[in-house]
DNA sequence: GCCTAGAAGCAACAAAATTGCATTAAAGTG
DNA sequence: CACTTTAATGCAATTTTGTTGCTTCTAGGC
């Protein structure tokens, strides 16, 4: 966006605001760049212009709305804070509105552009989370292994299977990860016993 | 479909043919229901009554086309069928029409269906692989397992990471889903020399 | 305080989606 | 095998959405 203030932002978040309105009354099947637009106080053609189409339009509300709005928590250890903010992640995007804003994000996505931005904003959290840990002297896995192991297998199982997921099975994750990182350093952890055995079949 | 012979199902057949050659033709985006339909000989009601709308007509091509055509190779042991089937499976899906079909499989489809037959086609698949070394008396590990630490990771960055996916990458994290079966076994394997640490980076 | 150019408004137009009604032809029934 | 039933399709009128040329407005640069 070449101009990003005044008038333009202005319609941008007026254009916004109308569309979570719309989604929360009449529902995402509903909605259409007309109504938007008329909520919005905003000529369709403007929305036609600047988004394209309604699904680019939702695939950027569902992005704003995926940001994190907060750093992950410290409850000082690396364990409890990996098993802490999977839990959150897990909750967030497995709840109905998440599963929804992921494939608007995914949908009206042309490039692959928001995609990315919503892996960012994990890696992003993730990263935090290691380098306070590292900061405090515990041995970190690397950003990717946990990208791999907990967030791939939360999203594919999102998009991909029906059931439900709950806490204990983003714990699950986080346990396999954090042993492998273990058994990378050299230690045999003592304290987990098995934890591959319990990898566990949706419910469905 | 309530009546899936005769009339119905050669009217299917046609319009799934006219979709395929017309993406092959003009290239998805220029894609409409009334061109599909004058293609396939069909009034567009039709497939609006049908299908809904062109993305869940898409969704149901697409679907059809990640159905595997053949069960994966035996190879003569439990690795290297994986790595075999792992390394097809990434391909095939990272290669830009796999990823198109991918994209317009989740696209339309509001109750996920169709995702579910995604997944369900891949479990098959690793399911017949470990049947068959079961069969031979290997140790194997949980579909479930190689679900979450193979297949999950190859979705999740052909969906939300725009960097390339090469064959490595996929005998990689079969590498590890099986040394972590032979832990679960009770054997620390010795051949396979820290396989975690590899986990790589996108190469964007 | 002017220019300039990107962005929005407006309106006419083109294309698409929706819908009621008539027609066709699978599948069920005796 | 005729007959009935009814889902599915065809057709056409209508509504709605999407596109485009042109004008007007306004944020940002001088």
């Amino acid at each position: 966006m070449a101009r990003p203030g005044g008038r333009s932002a202005r319609v941008q978040e007026s254009v916004h605001a109308a569309v979570r309105e719309l989604v929360g009354e009449v529902g995402r099947d509903a909605l259409t760049v007309p109504m938007v637009a008329t909520r919005a106080g905003v000529t369709p053609s403007t929305i036609y212009r600047r988004w394209g189409d309604l699904q680019q339009l939702l695939s950027d509300v569902a992005v704003e709305r995926l940001r994190p709005e907060t750093g992950p928590a410290d409850l000082g250890s690396l364990r409890a804070d990996l098993d802490a903010w999977a839990e959150q992640f897990l909750d967030e995007m497995a709840s109905p509105p998440g599963r929804a804003y992921i494939r608007d994000a995914l949908l009206g996505d042309p490039d692959g552009t928001n995609a990315g931005q919503c892996s960012a904003y994990a890696a992003e959290q993730i990263d935090a989370v290691l380098a306070r840990a590292a900061q405090r002297g515990e041995p970190v896995p690397e950003t990717e292994l946990l990208i791999d192991r907990v967030v791939a297998p939360i999203m594919y199982r999102i998009l991909f299977r029906p059931g439900r997921l709950d806490a204990a099975y983003a714990r699950e994750l986080v346990t396999n990860a954090v042993y492998a990182q273990q058994i990378e350093a050299g230690a045999r952890p003592t304290q987990a016993a098995d934890p591959w055995r319990s990898e566990r079949k949706p419910d469905n």
